[in-house]
DNA sequence: CACGCTAGGTGTACGGTGTACGCCTGTCAA
DNA sequence: TTGACAGGCGTACACCGTACACCTAGCGTG
């Protein structure tokens, strides 16, 4: 009988083929099952020998990020700058959610990688198709943050406990809670539309991302025609 | 002679005084200085012990961030509410450069200790304060992000390449950048000012930080007083 | 006083991580 | 035919978080 009856076919690899796994395997296993070890396993391979392909761990997940970034998809260029602007952030966004592990991926990695900057390059031309300043740009950008990513920061975000406590227990809690934080559950209560059974339940983020993006451009699009200089520098 | 040479003076752990050594280590030496063992060699005690006070490593540095958000002084009560606001994030601010870790502890850990609940609280309650209705004020505050806590995301930070490449291939470089990557060329020396020699050093953050809070807390208050309500949801 | 409970520090061990270093082999150009 | 070299292998190291069992000092109570 063959005895290569271990993990899948093997065919020389290569970085991308490394890349692309590694892409994979997170898509269906989270960032956190893309070690070195689980990865090379995955590929019928020793450890080490990704390293021939990869520089380290760190490379690895900037080389992820890479292929969530190809997938960003141009935005027409007979677009007005602010519907391409937003176009080209929200096809940002649809690439990370497609890959939820990005998020923390951008996040944690260091580098810069030319896809990194190319997207980066692209926004700033973005704002400055619109004729905004270098500088106006530049703090624009700032103020986006990670939204020109697809992503904002998970403010309210629940890490959903293991089982939830006994309904008289939680009624205590949300007691307490009701005269501790008022205005968080205030504000809970209307995200939910009143419907207060699912108040742990997280926000629409979507809707946030949007607003967010829609106050800042509309903010930029304003200081802009204001005549807004760095002056205050 | 006396025997216990080691580390400093050991009068019993209590909770309060691990995380203090918790966070005068992140200080000086750095979060990832912090581990268990590192921490319980710092505190002259086996690494296990701190697992008496401690439930698990999430914990502490949970822990550490409600320190760092301890320092945060609330603003006088008699300032109008967006000067209110801009006082509070200001000082969470002076409170996270104080402790460079606090950043990524905050955005790495998942636990909603009650410090963090009440200063959220507190900053909604600034907004209603100000008469936002729940709704925009819940919007707001996530367009807010990370800035609630007095930090924005790094997007421009390099990390200071080890030593700087020769000067004739950083100029190749240099020329290969400003044709691959024109405006983000085009912002670093607005933002520098034209001094392109330090083209990499990094922005203004504490700039970037208040522009960015200047637009949101106008767009919100423009909103408001728009009438704004959740009617597009 | 003697008791036993308990808070808190100890020791050992396990399974995980990234990765440095040296070896071995198949492919291909000269 | 040869020899360089790309690429996969094996071993080893240092470090991480933490489960589990143990020991011990101090204290409130019978």
């Amino acid at each position: 009988m063959p005895r290569d009856a271990a993990p899948p076919r093997r065919e020389r690899l290569d970085r991308d083929r490394v890349l692309r796994a590694a892409v994979a395997l997170a898509d269906d296993s989270g960032l956190d099952a893309v070690s070195m070890r689980g990865l090379a396993q995955h590929l019928g391979v020793v450890p080490m020998a990704l390293y021939k392909h990869v520089a380290d761990k760190d490379e690895l997940v900037s080389g992820m990020v890479d292929v969530v970034l190809g997938e960003i998809e141009p935005p027409d260029p007979a677009l007005p700058w602010k519907e391409a602007l937003r176009a080209r952030v929200l096809s940002a966004r649809r690439a990370v959610l497609r890959h939820p592990w990005a998020r923390r991926a951008i996040e944690g990695s260091t580098r810069r990688t030319p896809t990194v900057l190319a997207h980066m390059d692209a926004v700033a031309g973005g704002f400055r198709a619109g004729g905004l300043s270098p500088d106006l740009t530049h703090h624009v950008m700032h103020a986006l943050g990670n939204r020109i990513w697809g992503f904002s920061p998970e403010l309210f975000e629940e890490p959903a406990p293991a089982e939830p406590p006994s309904p008289e227990q939680q009624e205590a809690m949300g007691r307490e809670f009701a005269q501790r934080y008022p205005h968080i559950l205030e504000i809970a209560v209307a995200a939910t539309r009143g419907d207060l059974s699912r108040v742990g339940g997280g926000c629409d983020e979507q809707f946030e991302f949007e607003f967010a993006l829609e106050l800042l451009l509309d903010g930029a699009e304003r200081l802009h025609r204001a005549g807004w200089a760095s002056a205050a520098r």
